[in-house]
DNA sequence: CCGCAGATGTCGGATTCATGACAGTCGTAA
DNA sequence: TTACGACTGTCATGAATCCGACATCTGCGG
């Protein structure tokens, strides 16, 4: 099963100077990011090889070899975003850290909600294309296409209607948690769905029928009683 | 440095200021792309309704409403690229442009050469997401050829109108998922488009009387009830 | 036996699509 | 220019099917 949750992305921070690091990583910690760190371009693409993380900050002056180096070689290697993050402001060097590969380019001193807003904006473009795939589930002998709104069972199409395709993908997403009726009421009917909960069951019954084998003993689709209902393997 | 597509990229360029839509325009020109202009958030976004750019270049201050809104608006319909100039350098202004979801905030005076370059990192960024519509698709014994704007069954063209081609082009670009009647609108019929959803369901019925087999039980472009329309093979 | 949660069957209003007809628009050839 | 056909958007109608609601039944524990 993939993550469910809002998981906090993942920074590598890439610096030479040990007190910029500490100050930045308490920023951007502070902003919800997890911050791993690197002090020069080697240790960088090893820590990028080992953890890739969402975004890399590169800085241009490290010990080893210059950030634009480090930046065509992650390029070598990775398409993962890359902000370049110094204090030479020379438009020259904006120019050829962007041709290097970088996605944006931030100059020091920094400000931590603009650099912040900065890699929220460069997730914003590039999560998308990662997300496509990981929206494909699958619980025992189902598959549960999610874009695709199609469930298949040995490479056949279950008619699920919308809202027993709503009801299977989110108890899909929690495999193995008991959902209550409230929880699953939310999710699928939304949050201003005030009608009775015995509504779930109803759906529940008619999942069954189409996602079990023998509705009548359900393996998949079964009853934590007084609790709700889980989707198990 | 001239881009090196086949086609130059298309910038839609949002100033008040005709001095600076000018120098602007010159400079862009220069680096090789093909510049249209807009005075005022209004123009903008009929522009980008009756042709999307690749890029859209944002003055924060215009005559109607302010950048923020026409940004927001932008996005509201559209993933185009967009990238904020201005004379504002303070960084909650930075920040609010990028939370308005533009892509990028650059301040004036520009340098021509850092813009192009911020540009060009934008579209390589974006560009693969939506290079899959620029080949040849195959959906079942249908052969797309998007630039051609071409279909064939057999080797042998089906006569496709506009609509009808750009809306098979969607879908097959996004094969196997489901897209919804908005999705369709927005894409086919361009962003801004008001009229009734239903319009894609006549569209969808004469696809179909010309690529299905059996235009009374589709196999190829099947309704996703509820949902939306998908094209599987 | 009672009480309760779950399971089942059925019904009718509401949604959602498919379909055919028609009118407006646009480009082109006469 | 006009006439024409191709293309497009709008609408009304009917059919399919969804889904909330209700009534009832079953099984189990106390």
């Amino acid at each position: 099963m993939r993550n469910t949750g809002p998981v906090a992305h993942s920074l590598l921070l890439v610096d030479d100077e040990p007190r910029i690091r500490r100050v930045l990583r308490l920023a951007l910690e502070d902003e919800g990011y997890q911050v791993a760190e690197a002090a020069n371009g080697y240790d960088a693409l090893a820590a990028l090889r080992r953890e890739p993380p969402d975004v890399v900050l590169l800085d241009l002056m490290l010990p080893d070899r210059d950030g634009f180096t480090v930046c065509r070689e992650i390029r070598r290697a990775s398409d993962v975003p890359v902000i370049m993050v110094t204090a030479r402001t020379d438009s020259h060097d904006v120019v050829a850290g962007l041709e290097a590969g970088a996605d944006d380019y931030v100059t020091k001193p920094l400000v931590a909600k603009e650099l912040s807003a900065r890699i929220r904006a460069l997730l914003r473009r590039v999560e998308p294309a990662n997300a496509r795939q990981a929206e494909l589930l699958e619980v025992g002998d189902l598959r549960i296409d999610v874009l695709g709104a199609e469930v298949t069972r040995d490479g056949e199409a279950l008619p699920l209607t919308r809202t027993e395709f709503k009801l299977l993908a989110e108890l899909a997403g929690a495999e193995g948690k008991v959902l209550s009726r409230e929880q699953l009421l939310s999710k699928v009917w939304g949050y201003g769905y005030f009608g009775d909960s015995r509504i779930v069951d109803v759906h529940v019954r008619r999942l069954r029928l189409k996602i079990e084998r023998d509705p009548a003993s359900p393996t998949h689709l079964v009853t934590a009683r007084g609790l709700g209902y889980r989707l198990v393997s």
